[in-house]
DNA sequence: AAAGATTGAAGCTTCAATCTTC
DNA sequence: GAAGATTGAAGCTTCAATCTTT
């Protein structure tokens, strides 16, 4: 292990080259969204879910595990979805206690109108610049990166 | 270039890998920030920046310029800091429009309470896990993406 | 008009507390 | 008590509007 305390200059490169990318990428990901559909890249994420998921709906709970999100962050967003129109939370039948995430005919125009040009600025600004040798890179040392910070984290895999 | 409507199930792979990646390690160093002073990661950009200028001040512009945010951002950041005592914000003699935004005795205890660790974090949770290969990959795809979103940034070079 | 900076509104995100149903 | 979900508060971020000084 190096020098716990020091970053070599080429390190500081890196990383300033890396957040910039991080900030650039997703700015743009997001202005294309923004103009093909109106939508945020947040509200993206739960439209794809929903469109994706067996008869487009999806419990609350489900919702968050597929993208990740904390069940909190998921009910302050479906709250601003829903009064937006995009998606309607319905009552479950077999479990009181949970609701129905459900496309609205809006949400589904908006997943139809996004999807495909969000493919492609996928593509334009991210896949088609990356070498396969470098895909590959990027995806090892991601990897790597969140092993170290939990090695717990690795073996859970929501799909 | 390839089809622009899809993408392989790899490059899906590798983009989960990387989105998670940067939300990991984002989480990690943030909570140590927070363990280490009680601050954020604004905060921290912001301490450290300050902390950097000669004379330990700076002009709210020249702030957002060398962490790359927009006025705004900065303005309400500071507002939260100030309220917080980490910083205050002082008149301009030769410039009335301005301001000065100094750091305050606790915010100099925050920033050395905080910037060791925070160093030795970056070195665990990132650099100490990548060969210099995998970093002059990820630097160079990064300038690269960075550089598709807009050719224009590229040459912006704020220091 | 341009530069330096602030403000208010709205959306995004996290945390802790809460409520209902199982 | 645990599971499913919501709420309120606080901080983060962006946008458009504003205000003062140059």
């Amino acid at each position: 292990m190096s020098d716990r305390s020091s970053v070599s200059e080429k390190e500081w490169q890196s990383w300033r080259a890396f957040v910039r990318m991080r900030r650039e990428l997703d700015r743009a990901l997001g202005e294309r969204l923004q103009a093909d559909g109106g939508i945020s890249a947040a509200d993206y994420s739960v439209l794809l879910a929903l469109w994706e998921a067996p008869e487009r709906r999806l419990r609350a709970t489900r919702l968050g595990d597929l993208i990740n999100w904390e069940k909190s962050r998921v009910s302050h967003q479906l709250t601003r979805m829903e009064s937006r129109g995009l998606i309607e939370r319905m009552d479950c039948d077999d479990d009181a206690r949970g609701k129905w995430v459900v496309l609205t005919a809006e949400g589904r125009r908006a997943v139809l109108s996004t999807v495909r040009d969000h493919t492609a600025a996928l593509r334009e600004y991210f896949f088609d610049l990356l070498s396969p040798e470098e895909l590959g890179t990027l995806t090892s040392l991601s990897d790597r990166v969140v092993g170290a910070i939990d090695p717990a984290i690795c073996r859970e895999d929501p799909e």
